[in-house]
DNA sequence: AACCTTCTCAACCGCTCAGAC
DNA sequence: CGTCTGAGCGGTTGAGAAGGT
């Protein structure tokens, strides 16, 4: 038994709006407002509308200082390098850019902005990937364990794996990133996921990036949270992490819980049917570790400590930092730091970084933190 | 010109969360 | 404390536009 609809299904109107209702709904809330009460809008209005059905239309498209396409470079950094902090939050992502909207923000990326981060070279590389872990052509893997851990990350942390090595790959020489000798102990996972990207074409230079997460510090994640100003993405942060610990410890059996995410209780059931239960359990736990990597991109970017890297000591991070910082302006902006296949006019004509636009200005933060806690310059 | 494919984006759907009761 | 309800969110769909053959 499903929820009651909010509406008559049958007694409402879809699809596209048009020119009479959107004045109708636009006159009557700059007239009264919402009324904090979107349901019964549209029978107060004389819409044969869904409430919800008016408020998308309003946030989307009617309200005041609603801005359509024509996303500039500056938006596309900001959108970027949010995504890749704290994925697919649109809202959280259009709270930053004045006038757009999460349905706008999304549909730009997913049509858009990513293939134009991700561009085409690259995009056939992680095909490959996402090919093997389907199991349609297992002779180019590594062997099923590799093969499950792939397969069971999502799609939206497979792209931001991509995205994440995309920026890994830029070319500078005072990197720690570009000397090997002076990369952390990895640990046996971590070795195991290098190679199984360099087994599918992955650039044997990029750099460990698997990192377990911090189950501990959530302190630290709200305070680093805002200073660079997004108070909600520190919660959401916090709470995704306290979500992490507790599946983490049902993975390994210290305690239980009824509420076992979905994705999970997806993997499980992939891992027992093609591998076994006893295997399956093992791999899990690793498949764990590989989400840890994820969550722990943000880690880095919160706590800024290098978590998972066991670096010998904090001068080690702070000498990455100083490297980042040293890089004059020129060549931070010379760098087509996104892809391969950026348009190269505009990412090097662009002050992105130096922009003195607040939002900015905490982006850069951010993008500073994240460089320190994952060697990205 | 006709057809097919790809792209774009407005809108919908179903879910979660929070507040009221 | 549990239930109900509306708001809000992210994923997905599908119609129309644009581009290619």
């Amino acid at each position: 038994m499903g929820r009651a609809p909010c509406c008559d299904k049958n007694n409402v109107k879809k699809g596209p709006w048009s020119p009479e209702e959107d004045a109708k709904l636009k006159a009557y809330i700059e007239e009264n407002g919402t009324g904090n009460n979107w349901i019964a809008l549209p029978q107060k209005i004389g819409l044969k509308r869904c409430g919800k059905s008016c408020r998308l239309r309003w946030l989307n498209y009617l309200r005041p200082n609603i801005k359509h396409g024509g996303f500039t470079e500056e938006e596309d950094n900001i959108i970027c390098s949010l995504y890749i902090s704290i994925g697919s939050r649109w809202s959280i992502i259009a709270a930053q850019l004045p006038g757009r909207t999460d349905n706008d923000i999304k549909n730009y990326w997913n049509t858009r902005l990513k293939k134009k981060l991700l561009g085409k070279r690259k995009q056939s590389q992680m095909n490959r990937l996402l090919l093997a872990s389907g199991g349609q052509d297992l002779k180019e893997t590594n062997g099923l364990e590799e093969n499950s851990l792939f397969q069971n990350l999502s799609n939206s942390a497979l792209e931001r794996l991509q995205l994440h090595m995309q920026l890994q790959t830029l070319q500078n020489p005072l990197s720690f990133y570009n000397n090997p000798a002076l990369w952390p102990k990895l640990t046996p996972l971590q070795q195991k996921m290098i190679q199984t990207l360099q087994a599918n074409g992955i650039n044997e230079n990029q750099t460990p990036i698997f990192a377990p997460i911090n189950p501990s510090d959530h302190n630290q994640a709200h305070e680093l949270g805002q200073k660079v100003g997004i108070n909600e993405f520190a919660n959401t942060m916090t709470n995704f992490k306290a979500n992490e610990v507790e599946k983490s410890n049902t993975n390994n059996g210290i305690s239980s819980s009824d509420s076992t995410p979905i994705e999970s209780n997806n993997q499980r059931n992939v891992l027992d049917k093609n591998i076994g239960q006893e295997n399956a359990r093992e791999i899990q736990i690793q498949i764990q570790g590989v989400q840890g990597f994820t969550q722990a991109e943000i880690d880095d970017l919160i706590l800024n400590k290098g978590i998972g890297f066991n670096l010998p000591s904090e001068n080690h991070q702070i000498a990455e930092f100083d490297c980042f910082k040293e890089m004059d302006d020129g060549s931070r902006d010379n760098l087509a730091w996104w892809s391969n296949e950026f348009d190269t006019n505009t990412a090097s004509s662009s002050n992105s970084w130096g922009s003195s636009s607040n939002i900015l200005q905490q982006t850069e933060g951010m993008y500073q933190d994240y460089a320190v806690g994952y060697n990205l310059q």
